[in-house]
Parts: structure tokens; C-alpha cells; sequence
DNA sequence: CTAACGATTCGCT
DNA sequence: GCGAATCGTTAGT
């Protein structure tokens, strides 16, 4: 567990910023004793004010929404459409609701437990190129609610490779067209030459 | 208590 | 490309 980011680092108040600075970086868990990690290849920052997109706007403190008010660096984990774990960073200082949503990573180790995990036997990105599935692949749930992103169940480590801003692709989120004009902000990020993204 | 609705995915056409 | 699956959260009665 050698460069792990530490929790300063998630206090940074630019939740744009650091969506696109975690693409790149390495995301591990261990959950009941196996290991998987992957590196995230795609984000979209959420911003607790004045953004109609973020479950949290304009200070809407509810039980589902209260980690993200908090300090960040913990997981802000939710059910989607009834069926879907969706996994969030959350960032800034306590009293200010910013959030990261990992979109898409690309396995690095325990390909064979995130596999099993997703029913699969083929390896591509099918895998985990989407909030939903990468979460599974991952084993993460909302067992995983709060949990600190500097370990023991899951936390991030710096870029194996280094990242330069021009392999970065700045585009609108997916799935919030209820934001109306928010919907419009340039805050998705993924990986350009990546086949391990989304949606192009 | 009730009802509407997703920050999605998968299978079928 | 389209529609079903599926259920916790939320807001309103």
C-alpha cells in the first residue's frame, strides 16, 4: 500500500480540478480477503452548489446525501434504478457537498475475482466501462457507504503512468439531462485513446 | 402511507 | 435502437 493518496488530498475545494486529476490514479479494494485494483479511466465531478445535477445542491442534506457534507475522502455509495451500485468520491471540506462519480476503470490486478464477480468469462470492457458494472466488478455496494478511501477496504493510489492533460477528454455528463442547463458543464473526463470508457 | 423516479445495464429486435 | 428490470429514496398526502 505504498503511494496511497492521502486524505488531504481529497480536501481540495476544485472538485473539477480533481475529477480530472483521478483519471489515471489506481483504485484498489480488498473486500473479505480479495484484492482487485484498476486504474480510472473516466469521472464526472458533481458540485454541491449551484449544480442541479448533484443529489446534494444547494445544501439538500437528506440520510442518503449527508456523507457527501462531510470531510471528503469517503465513498459515497448509492442504488441506482433499483438494480445499480454507484461509486462516488467525495471532496472538499466538512459542509460542502462536492463528489466524484467513477464512470469507468481498467482492471489491473484480480481480473480472474472481478470475472467472477460479473458472470463473465471474455475480458474486455464490458468488464467494468460503466458506473454500474464497475462497481461490481470491484465488489463495491453500499455495505461500502462512508467507508474511508485511505483503506483498509478500499482506497487510491497515485498514477501508475503519468497522465498529461492533452490525453484528457473534457465532454458533458451522461444521464442528467433533469439538470437542464447544468447538464451542459464540461465536468465528464475520460481517458482519449482508452477503450475502457463509457460512452465516446 | 403512497407514489414517482432515477448519475444504468442487458437482452432482444 | 428500444424497453424491461427492480427497489431504495424522497417528497408529498
Amino acid at each position: 500500500m505504498a503511494n496511497v493518496l492521502p486524505l488531504s488530498y481529497y480536501q481540495n475545494d476544485d472538485v473539477v480540478f480533481l475529477a480530472k486529476d483521478l483519471i489515471g490514479k489506481k483504485i484498489c479494494t480488498n473486500i473479505n480477503g480479495q484484492f482487485t485494483s484498476a486504474v480510472i479511466t473516466e469521472t464526472e465531478a458533481y458540485c454541491g452548489r449551484n449544480d442541479k445535477a448533484c443529489h446534494a445542491n444547494n445544501g439538500k442534506r437528506t440520510k442518503r446525501t449527508e456523507i457527501m457534507f462531510q470531510e471528503g475522502g469517503k465513498a459515497y455509495v448509492y442504488l441506482c434504478y433499483g438494480i445499480h451500485n454507484l461509486f462516488n468520491i467525495t471532496t472538499n471540506i466538512d459542509g460542502l457537498a462536492d463528489a466524484i462519480l467513477v464512470r469507468a476503470v481498467q482492471p489491473l490486478d484480480g481480473k480472474e475475482i472481478m470475472l467472477q464477480r460479473r458472470n463473465k468469462t471474455v475480458f474486455d470492457k464490458s468488464l467494468t466501462s460503466g458506473p454500474g458494472i464497475l462497481s461490481k466488478a470491484l465488489g463495491i455496494d453500499r455495505s461500502l457507504y462512508a467507508a474511508s478511501l485511505v483503506g483498509p477496504s478500499i482506497w487510491l493510489e497515485e498514477s501508475p503512468e503519468k497522465i498529461s492533460s492533452s490525453q484528457i477528454v473534457e465532454t458533458t455528463r451522461i444521464g442528467v439531462d433533469y439538470a437542464g442547463e447544468d447538464a451542459l458543464r464540461p465536468w465528464r473526463f475520460y481517458l482519449k485513446n482508452s477503450e475502457w470508457v463509457s460512452k465516446k
